[in-house]
DNA sequence: GTTAGCATGTAAGGAGTTACATGATTTT
DNA sequence: AAAATCATGTAACTCCTTACATGCTAAC
């Protein structure tokens, strides 16, 4: 029916929205610092996004006329906030342990919002996404093996590189999975201050 | 005009089918391998591209119906080759050291065709690559130092992960320029023996 | 008094994705 | 002869990007 929006913008607003109520400038920016590396948006994604939200009934509108004096009918900022259903919404998309929350921009969010999300949960997504790493290190792995005939040097270089980086990442969700399994919600760094701990070569 | 199609499918076929003529199921595989880590496509994607691609001018097909007897109108393989106009439109393509090559999909592909790439482009697209990526650096430790309140350990962690994996792009970029000045064309392995690299790891 | 940044939006369209549909060829 | 995998394609859709349009407010 209506677009559905299941994207991650929708997740992000909600998740951002439930910290706090903001206006749409003030959001973009808390979501591109949120997001930071792995994502942006621009203001044409982020309203149309906020329209829908609204039609959902996901979120809310309060104009603050209040604060300021009669200013009737102008255009003055507008606050967003999560309604009840949003935040009803907000847990169903954090609780999610399906490929969703493995794929790069699905797990990204949700990490990003970790915070709000059941320490069982917390644990099922870190463990799918590394299986989900794992698979694609397999393949790349055969590939680069199947292949090695007839490849210049810089295709070379750059799946290696590829390949470095997902290991790279396994060797950070093991260490976010150990200490989720100890310890629960991290004091400030989950996964320990310096994040080169030796061999740990887990990553196969 | 028509859809211009101006990503990185276009880019990644025309550099594979200068290696050698192939059909769509072939290019496939070829074209998520040498990819790899970092975009992966399926045949919705190609077949249209090809097709439009052919409409350009820049591929040709042939069916190679000599190959079999007389299997007349019937469906068979389809080997597409680059054109003339089409290894012109790649070499464009290849020597463009604007914006399009240091993002993160545009520089990608033309790293993997980065042989037949002239030197000095090369190096021009990884500097350019390199001084986008310390902008953006630039722009997370501010946001960082000025958002340290009021965020929650987990997403600090996923913007020090980010962080991190871009400071490591960035030294990968080093490696390789460096070796870039001094040498050339690489050998087997242009950033040296030990590979220390790390990709902007989707997910943060 | 004008630049810079805050603030809100819309219209058009690009770049692929998903799901589907179909047939040929090789392996078991 | 069934299953796997090779092989080619289309229609509908999604999610987001770009470029544009508008006006307020604070700083220089």
């Amino acid at each position: 029916m209506s677009s559905q929006r299941s994207g991650v913008l929708e997740l992000a607003v909600l998740g951002l929205l439930h910290e706090t109520p903001m206006h749409g400038y003030e959001l973009r920016k808390r979501l591109n610092a949120v997001l930071g590396a792995f994502r942006a948006f621009g203001y044409g994604s982020l309203y149309p996004c906020l329209k829908e939200l609204l039609a959902q009934g996901l979120i809310a509108e309060d104009t603050p006329a209040a604060a300021k004096p009669p200013l009737a009918g102008r255009r003055s900022k507008i606050v967003y906030r999560l309604t009840a259903e949003g935040k009803e919404k907000l847990q169903d998309l954090l609780a999610q342990t399906g490929p969703a929350a493995w794929e790069d921009d699905g797990f990204g969010v949700r990490f990003a919002f970790f915070g709000q999300t059941h320490a069982d949960i917390r644990l099922r997504i870190l463990e799918g996404r590394r299986s989900r790493l794992e698979e694609r290190l397999e393949a790349f792995r055969s590939a680069l093996s199947r292949t090695r005939e007839r490849v210049d040097s810089y295709t070379l270089e750059l799946q290696r590189h590829g390949l470095e980086s997902v290991e790279r990442e396994v060797r950070w969700l093991n260490e976010l999975i150990a200490s989720e399994r100890q310890a629960g919600p991290p004091a400030a760094s989950p996964a320990g201050h310096h994040t080169d701990t030796g061999k740990a070569g887990t990553a196969g």
